[in-house]
DNA sequence: AACCAATGGTTCAAATAATGAACCGATCAA
DNA sequence: TTGATCGGTTCATTATTTGAACCATTGGTT
């Protein structure tokens, strides 16, 4: 891992909820020596990717980061043509909605739309993802490139007592995703929520990441989830058409297969 | 210069209008070598920072910088309040208006706003800026760390044929904003923009940034000069609360002395 | 078809920079 | 005073970075 890595490896630990973290407190999270951890963060205090408070000499995000973010986000507007989407998904679903991208092997968590229309929603942290307990990471890994399997299944970290927990479980799930054209995941990540997905592609018709519905876990009936599974259908259209591609026959063929297939349940009950 | 910063320099080349770029091109630009660029790029790509654009295997900023400028946004939320003083300012004077901050040893731009008063305006690209050519680097060079001159001084690039290209003129010129309280520079970034600039401050009293306005230099008149200075130390004061800071009295002081002058000036006349 | 000049990417010995245990000074609480 | 933090620094050892030369591919020109 060459030292460039490791040192933005840093930026990793400052969170919404963990703003500003003193050098010690930093070397334990990152397991790593003092005197390395402090010209990390000094090689990134010169580039303003962090800065210290001046008052209690902890370090926080810097803002370099703002510009960047900014010519990013002018260059590549895939969060600006995503909101709109993500809003019209949640409005009709009535859950928390969204996407996330795909980059190397990590998934991005990109924007999020909470729906009004119930008191109580699934609130979503934008962390970087697990690919085996999300219904994003689960419809990445059936879709994405080949070799996110080995890299998710050597990393089956648990979150609650329905998170696949073998690779033999992890394969059966994608597998799944690859039959039906949906990630699912029942309680897998947190305890209260229940998540859907559909793949979102580009201009090559490469994956490039994922849009979802995370569910309150009381309310996922199969009723919501046809709901569900039909809006994402238009939403992963929509945005793969905002990022300048088109879904692949394959995908769009096995959606409608599912779409089928829940419906005659539906009709048979 | 440690090689995570010569990685994370690699960034800064990227641009709104440069917002791709090959291997090739950026080793001319970074002026490095190819294998070095390219690790380089890599260890970006690896992190997030930067992405291939599969299709033409350029490189562009990636989604990691979105989700860590948006907890910076939330953690130090300098920009959000920034823009409405911003917007305050330019629509007083009728002129651009942009806030910068200092990290380190470089100005980066936060944000800023153009009135829609005039139909010529200027139009600022949030680049870094050079310390001796703008009025929010004179600004900063007058009232921010002793240590900043030097810099300054061994970085006389030239953008115009008013742009200050000695060490004496420049001395010359910080005297005069550490003598007035306000940045000032004709022509001297880009030829048809003069502006003005006043420091800001943060919550330990050490200078933050600077705020400005950018005029069209053939509206640049004495009474437009006035006002803007008067507008300025509002907005000042108003950033400087912001980011919970108060504006030092000897700072105040120089500024109720120069609007005096000018009072004076103005009446004789 | 052959050629040339780009491009992105890789190799490996030599050179350089990263590393971390031990250390320093400051601050705070007991 | 003592001890336990904190942020920060030192320096011999070690491991990574470096870049000239190289390869493979692409696209345009003769």
């Amino acid at each position: 891992m060459s030292s460039a890595v490791k040192t933005l490896h840093l930026l990793s630990f400052f969170s919404a909820t963990t703003p500003e973290i003193g050098l010690s407190a930093l070397c334990r999270l990152a397991k790593r020596d003092k005197a390395t951890t402090h010209r990390h963060l000094q090689a990134l205090e010169e580039a303003g990717f962090v800065e210290q408070n001046p008052l209690t000499r902890q370090y926080r995000l810097g803002p370099a980061l703002l510009q960047l973010a900014q010519t990013r986000e002018q260059t590549v507007p895939r969060k600006e043509s995503a909101i709109p989407v993500l809003k019209d998904l949640a409005e009709k679903t009535g859950e928390t909605t969204h996407a996330s991208v795909l980059s190397g092997t990590t998934v991005f968590a990109l924007a999020s739309y909470e729906s009004a229309q119930h008191s109580t929603r699934v609130v979503i942290d934008l962390d970087k993802f697990p690919l085996h307990a999300t219904a994003s990471g689960l419809s990445i890994l059936a879709f994405g490139p080949g070799d996110l399997f080995e890299i998710a299944a050597n990393n089956l970290e648990t979150f609650t007592s329905h998170t696949v927990n073998s690779k033999a479980s992890l394969e059966e799930a994608v597998q799944s995703v690859r039959d039906t054209g949906f990630g699912r995941t029942i309680q897998s990540f947190e305890d209260e929520v229940s998540s859907l997905a559909a793949p979102v592609f580009d201009e090559t018709g490469n994956l490039a990441g994922a849009v979802s519905v995370a569910c309150v876990a009381t309310r996922f009936s199969p009723e919501l989830e046809r709901k569900c599974q039909e809006h994402l259908i238009t939403a992963s259209r929509d945005l793969t058409r905002g990022w300048g591609g088109a879904v692949p026959d394959p995908i769009e063929a096995i959606w409608a297969a599912t779409l089928n297939n829940s419906k005659a349940l539906d009709s048979t009950s």
